[in-house]
DNA sequence: ATTTTACTGACACGGCGTATCGCAACAGTA
DNA sequence: TACTGTTGCGATACGCCGTGTCAGTAAAAT
């Protein structure tokens, strides 16, 4: 029996692994955002059915997990520098950065309890920077306070940037509410202090804003770890 | 002819308007979560083909926003009471109390801009507890950093809870790293100090950790009014 | 060489959001 | 009272979704 007569060896499906599905299905969702992340397109990125990936996933959820660890990785900076307050900082600013990055990141910040080796990994990084600066409760309290914070603030921030963007308009006129609906509420004068700021308020970068609210929940703590609690 | 030969008057539908369809909506929502909102689920609370929605709202993403602005009057209290303080400390809590009868309100909350006039109405209420207290912009940066704080807080509540709850773990086990996956994580004393803050820290209830953490981001916001800025 | 195991992928199911469009009920006119 | 224009309802349909089922097959174990 010749080669000739020989079939070549059935071509087995490329091997997969969870991290080319996670790399998929984030590349998909940096492209469209989240619900541009289907099982049957990450599959297909994949060369392969959809039926594949509960081999490795069991469901939609569990892909979304993954993929918010795997970002938490890109958070995490090499190496710790500086005092606490430089750790908070900077890991607050690279999960801003990663939310840029990621837009879809900001829909799944907080939606679940980040268990990936990452997300602990981000979370034990947080404690070891305050751990023996104050009693462990007080130290819990702290990490958990600034983390609902930049959850928050990012939240808001793409949230803001992604109706800015659907409505064409620039954050500036945004603020001056250009939009018809909100200037014809403002004209209602129901809503004068929101009137006022809308007038009257500077136009302020995300990022500076970021940064300033993250100063003062970073000089609350400070004022706590000072002096320990009662 | 008579009566009884004529057919009674054709039933015409039960009249429709956003109130009724956003009721239906929440009705839902709080049955089955977010996600057991369907616009035909929805339609059929009410007797009506699914399209019938389409002529008071024009997607599914408008009748979240709907059900979010009707949350937020319940959020709004009748009367404002007291000082500033008092004021952002009072709306926190009702806010964490809504999203606690309403869960799904912690998957929508800051996901989009509350541009209702419920939500308009709360945003002022904020801004007026402030105002005259600080320049315009100092004020509407306490506003969004306390807001930013709660939205956050409340988020990982509710995420830790429907945790607890599909684990069927209590919070105090969890806290102790029962999870099979989270335990044997620990063991590898790569988190040194979440092994440490897991296995000493206090079992807080949630709601006083809430309160705790606010408590210090209105310190924080106390401060830079007090003392206005350079 | 044979049996067992594990995995793939085709198919199917029920549900989804929403575009299209014929039709029926009303309002206005003559 | 007949007619006409307008409105808006709902049946139908399209394409997509997550995922259960299951027959087949290739690898592993015997």
């Amino acid at each position: 029996m010749t080669v000739w007569d020989r079939p070549e060896p059935p071509t087995r499906p490329a091997p997969l692994d969870r991290e080319r599905i996670v790399a998929a299905a984030i590349a998909l969702a940096d492209e469209g955002g989240l619900e541009a992340v289907s099982l049957r397109k990450v599959a297909a990125r994949l060369d392969a059915g959809p039926m594949r990936l509960y081999g490795y996933i069991s469901t939609k959820e569990e892909l979304f997990d993954l993929m918010v660890d795997e970002v938490h990785a890109e958070i995490l900076p090499e190496e710790q520098p500086g005092d606490w307050r430089e750790v908070l900082r900077v890991l607050a600013h690279r999960t801003r950065q990663a939310a840029l990055r990621h837009e879809w990141l900001a829909d799944l910040l907080g939606g679940r309890p980040s268990l990936g080796p990452n997300g602990l990994a981000v979370t034990e990084a947080k404690l070891a920077a305050l751990d023996g600066l104050a009693d462990i409760d007080t130290v819990m309290r702290a990490v958990e306070t600034v983390s609902a914070y930049f959850t928050g603030a990012i939240r808001r921030e793409i949230a803001n940037l992604r109706a800015e963007r659907a409505t064409g308009l620039s954050k500036r006129d945004w603020q001056r509410a250009s939009g018809p609906h909100v200037r014809r509420m403002l004209a209602t004068d129901r809503f004068p202090a929101l009137a006022k700021a809308v007038h009257d308020g500077t136009e302020v970068d995300a990022e500076v804003s970021f940064a300033t609210g993250l100063d003062w929940v970073l000089d609350a703590v400070a004022a706590k770890l000072a002096r320990p609690p009662a």
